[in-house]
DNA sequence: TTGGGTTGTTTACACAAAGTTAACATCTGA
DNA sequence: TCAGATGTTAACTTTGTGTAAACAACCCAA
């Protein structure tokens, strides 16, 4: 198994420099999602939780700056890269941007080739080490380097799938994942599978771990708590 | 009998050089792996997981510094030797080498018997006790020494593959080895083999050890239990 | 050199587990 | 209470793995 593809969130205006961008990215690998406002990047950051977030600086609605200044008020973007794209020479955007906690800058025009060496740039500075880390919650030990849970020191085998989604509701106890996070994490944003298949995974989850540490939030998720 | 070739990465922007270079360390036993630019050696040393990696300082892309300075950073790396292919008497890049982690330097020009006894000095120079440690699990002895295990005392012969496979999924007890992990560390990053290979292989050792001891995580990869 | 044995790889197929869907039951909050 | 959301179950589909058998490469001894 590959890790989980990299997500990045594009936002621009220009529906053409969207595609272009888009298409190299991916064949490359990553898995890519849009926005063409402000608003919009908002919107899918929260639902999609990418590893990377690319802003325009100008765009409709709201623009790369404040989606920024927004986006860093919240915890669940405290690890996210945020870059900007920005034209040559603006000085002015990039003092406010770092300011807002933009992590780096893209200046426009750029290749393909080059956005693409640059991306792979950025998650190579940053990549984390703590993704194999053991996630311990009262009685509950997740070990992701074993593809094991441990309940009460008794060792569980839950099935690829199953580990994936209590990895990630576990990553952050008590905090409650939309439905659409959590489709978008473990199946990612290409894949469409029906409405049952979450509940399904979660019910297999329960029964094998006898305790139930997972939570539904009607209407919105799950959260794991114990 | 001899254990596993010692892996190399060698990465430089001259072809010619490169050529030659491998050509000699292929001929005294050692898996070559190279690469053309910074970013490239950042990407085999992912792959392949190297003992050793000798970077060019003056490449594209990334020089060999900076390489050096984003592995340098990453665990995985923290018992590969790195070295530096310089110019002669180019002390600000010694300098700035030593700062980043690196291991030693090779000063440029270099005859290929030169190197290949430079590079068989910094194998001696770290002979890691763990490749010829006995791994113990239970009542399973792992004797790298003689290409020999031992179930509760009785000897049991394993051939080349099935004894490195063995070995290596013995190395971290629990933890699971993805089947492109696998197929790296065991058949080497140029090597391609079909997909059945490594099945066949585990068929095997389970069959001549007589316990299974080797777990499969479906979809994932296997991993050395007792 | 030859030929048998050993080791490594591939192929083809069977099978079991994992994942998904659909249908229905149950719950919950306005 | 009732609609919408979730739980449950079983059937179905897909995927990955196990296995046997055949083939290829290699080694070694006669």
């Amino acid at each position: 198994m590959a890790p989980a593809a990299k997500k990045i969130l594009i936002a621009d205006d220009e529906p053409d420099i969207l595609e272009i961008i888009t298409y190299n990215l991916q064949l490359h690998g990553y898995d890519v999602v849009t926005a063409k406002d402000g608003d919009q990047a908002i919107q899918k950051a929260r639902e999609t939780n990418p590893d990377l977030i690319i802003l325009d600086i100008m765009m409709p609605k709201k623009n790369g700056i404040e989606v920024c200044k927004i986006l860093r008020g919240q915890p669940a973007f405290d690890n996210t890269l945020i870059v900007f794209l920005t034209a040559l020479n603006d000085e002015l955007s990039h003092v406010k941007g770092l300011e807002f906690g933009a992590d780096d800058f893209i200046s426009k025009p750029i290749s393909p080739k080059v956005m693409v060496s640059k991306v792979n740039a950025f998650f190579r500075r940053v990549a984390k080490p703590e993704d194999s880390k053991a996630v311990e919650v009262g009685e509950l030990r997740i070990e992701p380097e074993e593809y094991m849970v441990y309940y009460k020191g008794v060792p569980i085998s839950l099935a690829k799938k199953e580990f994936e989604l209590l990895n990630y509701l576990a990553s952050k106890p008590g905090r409650v994942f939309l439905r659409n996070e959590i489709l978008n994490q473990i199946w990612g944003s290409e894949v469409i599978v029906g409405d049952r298949t979450i509940d399904v995974h979660i019910r297999k989850i329960r029964q094998k771990l006898g305790v139930d540490c997972i939570t539904t939030v009607k209407g919105v998720g799950y959260k794991f708590d114990i």
